[in-house]
RNA sequence: GCCCCCAUCGUCUAGUGGCCUAGGACACCACCCUUUCAAGGUGGCGGCACGGGUUCGAAUCCCGUUGGGGGUGCCA
């Protein structure tokens, strides 16, 4: 075993959050480039709110984003669970050793001692009272005198005076190990050389590395970077925010996109570009220059982004990564009737049209609809101006009669059309656009009516010139 | 309440005492290109929270103020 090993230390209780994926890539970036390991350690000891699918999600969540067992670099997964015994052990050798002692006031009681002093939380009631273990009897730590500085790789040394801290519960009174414990043993007992987290953690490493040292080790490399928030300005919550990275997926985020834009939030890479490879991420990313403010997870960042990234796909590759999204159930055109050749030649078209996958379908669907769906709107906007139909009639005429039903001569006998009704082409087409996209927006429309034929197009624009308004 | 962290354009950031008249990106605005919409190109708007120090010199160092955030469980 060697070089650094880092971890992250999820717990089960929901979709794998965007904030957790980002600290996961840290510690990934480092772990690939220091050639250590990346541990992931399920903390699956909360047992109200454990399901067994969430570490599914958790596992397939950092695959999408390239973390992966695939890999050498990583290890796991472990369960927090498997070593309860392990904890209880330390928890006894910690007994054992003078640094933790058993308590038997309840919750009420020690608030009441709290209210009666003035001084928040457990004021070491029962630090000399000498009780043994008990039913009921919570084991608590017995916080040493003086101050705990804590070396931040980050933030630099952060001295907390140990008399803020209060005597923490170790063992709960059914003699289970509560989280604190729990994670320090799991450390210790996997090697854990660093601790790069959330700086939501940062209140509570004193107490961690006081264990650390009561077990007798040397603390970890502490590291803790900002945490992510919203517009408000408050860390993201499953509850309020779209943190769900699974959900950003579903949309039609690439992983590359999400990866590259998580990194930035917090870090940046050398010189004026965002979009780099990750090669080059793993490559300069260093803990020391991780901001030390929260950064807000801007979604129109993170779409803009995405956009680069599809664009820098291969026609080919572009095609391919639709694929779940033009032929998924939910697609708004009847699934037989979609045509991968047709889709494979709009494609490039659409390709510098989107921000995520997801917009996909909504763009191309007139093309496998029985008939479009007609935007009123736009049918009263295009159809309703002046020499509107006077174009859409001489259109019908003149393309049933195109001796080439190709784009360009579909392009120029309208530009001819507009020409004889004082139009310039973007007037003229906007008409033929609604009767054949029902939308006033879309791909370009004279490729669009290529692929769809002479029949079905003459059809289309027969239909609209039938209707009023 | 107590403890801790933070503070550069609206947002993400570069900047580690002189290269800063503060750079880039997203967003926004304008123009160009153009078959709509995009994409692309060009340009623009816009910031060192405030007050004191230290220094020949401060966005950068120190102190204070203000403002944000996080933590304060027999949750993780």
């Amino acid at each position: 075993m060697s070089g650094p090993r880092f971890r992250i230390a999820p717990s089960p209780t929901g979709f794998f959050h965007v904030g957790g994926a980002r600290t996961a890539l840290y510690n990934w970036a480092l772990a690939r480039r220091l050639g250590g390991t990346f541990v992931l350690r399920i903390e699956d000891t909360d047992e109200a709110r454990n399901r067994p699918e969430w570490t599914q999600g958790i596992i397939d969540a950092l695959a999408w984003i390239g973390i992966s067992s695939d890999d050498p670099a990583f290890e796991g997964p472990y369960f927090q669970s498997a070593n309860a015994a392990l904890h209880v052990a330390a928890a006894h050798r910690l007994f054992e050793a003078g640094h933790a002692y058993y308590c038997d006031l309840s919750p009420e009681e020690i608030q009441a001692r709290a209210k009666a002093s003035g001084k928040p939380g457990y004021d070491g009631y029962s630090r000399a009272r000498g009780l043994a273990a008990g039913p009921g009897r919570v084991l608590r730590f017995k916080v040493p005198e003086g101050t705990t500085v804590v070396h931040d790789a980050v933030r630099g040394d952060v001295v907390f005076a140990n008399d803020t801290i209060e005597d923490f519960v170790l063992l709960r009174g059914n003699g289970t190990p509560i989280f604190m414990l729990a994670n320090v043993v799991d450390d210790i007992e996997m090697h854990i050389s660093h601790v790069l987290r959330a700086e939501e953690h940062l209140p509570n490493t004193p107490k961690q590395q006081m264990l650390w040292e009561a077990l007798g080790e040397a603390p970890p490399v502490w590291a803790h970077v900002p945490v992510v928030v919203n517009e408000q300005r408050k860390k993201l919550s499953k509850r309020r925010d779209k943190v769900a990275l699974e959900g950003y997926r579903d949309e039609g985020y690439l992983p590359e996109a999400m990866v590259n834009y998580l990194m930035t939030l917090g870090w940046a890479p050398k010189g004026d570009a965002e979009i780099v490879p990750w090669s080059q991420i793993e490559r300069d990313f260093r803990i020391e220059d991780v901001t030390h403010s929260p950064a807000f997870f801007d979604i129109k960042k993170l779409t803009a982004f995405n956009g680069e990234y599809i664009r820098a796909l291969s026609v080919e590759a572009f095609i391919a990564a639709c694929q779940p999204f033009v032929e998924a159930a939910t697609v708004p055109w009847p699934q037989e009737r979609f045509d991968p050749a047709v889709f494979a030649a709009i494609a490039p078209l659409v390709q510098t049209r989107v921000g995520t996958l997801a917009e996909v379908p909504r763009m191309v669907d007139f093309l496998f609809l029985p008939d479009p769906e007609i935007d009123p709107q736009a049918h009263a906007k295009a159809l309703g101006s002046a020499g509107a139909r006077e174009v859409l009639a001489a259109t019908v005429a003149a393309y049933a009669a195109v001796e080439t039903w190709d784009a360009d001569s579909l392009k120029a006998t309208l530009e001819e059309i507009g020409a004889a009704n004082g139009m310039k082409l973007g007037k003229a087409q906007a008409p033929i656009r609604v009767a054949i996209t029902g939308r006033s927006v879309g791909p370009p429309l004279f490729e669009a009516l290529e692929l769809l034929g002479r029949d079905e197009t003459l059809r289309r624009l027969r239909a609209i010139e039938a209707t009023s308004g």
